[in-house]
DNA sequence: CAGCATCCGGGGCGATACTG
DNA sequence: CAGTATCGCCCCGGATGCTG
């Protein structure tokens, strides 16, 4: 477990501010763009794109546009992208179950 | 799960750049400063001073110093923080077992 | 609709030196 | 040994405006 950096690699690639909430928002199936900008809260247009494109580069999602007018894009998790999926999940139901001990420890302040 | 921020809340706090490493280090058991410094590859003396105080606050990490000379002190996962163990041990093996994909996915680049 | 380009401010993070 | 203090760079990420 201790490998000299290659949990810290891959960790790099999806620990950014954004990557799993992505992940965990095309659990369901493929969305629009426009439809993962409404679903995110908080999310600013850059740094969804910026998200998609490196998750689309590290092969966990792909990105599929349709050849319409208006253009039409959906972003869906690919198979290795679907091993991750269960993880994101698991973190976010963490995340909800204990945000308010992990606040009360803070006292509030920050 | 859309809880408009919860999760990006909590996720705020753990998804650094070293909280999960450290969290991950300590899974067997309390550990000195000095371990975990030579323990987790490329983390420099500052942010695991500053990782580990905000893991403190948030009450995912105990520290105990034992008044002796030279000093000792332990830091150990609380009872919350070992609830996020399985969760950031499953994320390490899953980056080990993924990492060459990821790797070969991007060709290199970057 | 789904983006790219540009500007730019704050802070995450590393390097280094010092201390109880 | 286990930190603190200080300096400064980089770059993440928000705001705004423009395009196919």
């Amino acid at each position: 477990m201790n490998d000299g950096g290659a949990v810290r690699e891959v960790l790099d690639r999806i620990s950014d501010k954004w990557s799993l909430l992505v992940i965990g928002a095309l659990r369901n199936g493929p969305l629009r763009f426009g439809e993962l900008e409404k679903g995110i809260t908080g999310i600013s247009q850059r740094m969804l794109t910026l998200t998609l494109k490196h998750l689309v580069e590290d092969g966990l999602v792909s990105r599929t546009a349709y050849p319409e007018v208006p253009p039409r894009v959906e972003y869906e998790v690919t198979d290795l992208g679907k091993t991750l999926v269960p993880l994101v999940i698991a973190l976010a139901e963490w995340a909800i179950a204990h945000r308010d001990e992990i606040n009360a420890n803070r006292g509030g302040h920050h």
